[in-house]
DNA sequence: GCAAAGTGCAACCAGAAGGTTGCTTTGTTG
DNA sequence: CAACAAAGCAACCTTCTGGTTGCACTTTGC
């Protein structure tokens, strides 16, 4: 299972390096802050507040889209975006992985120096 | 407790972008899984197997080393460079916060449908 | 049906990011 | 000490990013 791991590891890595990007992010951080309560916001409703234009969190919504971590509907006149859970719960595994990694090798670096 | 964690929320946010910037990036994310085994390696070492230059390689590893996850050392003529787990951790932490909310999010929408 | 609200689209711009090349500096080793 | 190995520094280039402005398009409401 170990080598399992350590090949899904790696398969998922190029998968995973466009969300950590899009979360890379303060304004798409906040953005992403006024979503995950569950309610669903239209581009104005997230505008405001904000020092920046519209585009601008337009474009930023664009970004979070584009790796599934929000999802836009367009309703009558306006469009609503509302908070999807997967990829941030499938980069929390790939974290815990990397970090069950580190644990393991930290094991096995302490048993060798103890021999 | 969920003001509390409502505000350290917003108050991280700004120090964990960079963090999920600094993982934005596949090849910063295969140095990382390099590192991550618990051994050091220096820059050449770390170069090798890559289809890029030593310096491009040398300007990721500062990327990592601003957000704490890798620490450089020099030592004699090389430097090398190890893995710290603490700034993952913490966006670890972040994650699982956010993940939190959502559900709590969820769980109470859900409520509110069933009235 | 006309005005206003909410978006979408496109061009444009400055600055940051990713990468390269060339040269210097610092250690190591015979 | 000469030669090589490892890394640092700096300039430069290209592409991507974050942001703006301006205008066209679709709903909604009176």
């Amino acid at each position: 299972m170990s080598s399992r791991s350590r090949s899904s590891l790696a398969a998922r890595r190029e998968a995973h390096a466009p969300v950590f990007a899009a979360l890379g992010d303060e304004t798409r951080l906040s953005l992403l802050a006024k979503l995950y309560g569950g309610h669903r916001f239209s581009i104005s409703q997230l505008t405001e507040g904000s020092k920046l234009t519209r585009q601008a969190i337009t474009k930023h919504l664009r970004v979070l889209e584009s790796v599934g971590v929000v999802h836009g509907v367009r309703t009558g006149r306006e469009s609503l975006f509302e908070f999807d859970p997967k990829p941030i719960r499938e980069i929390k595994e790939y974290l815990d992985l990397v970090s069950e990694q580190w644990d393991q090798a930290l094991s096995r670096l302490k048993l060798f120096v103890e021999d």
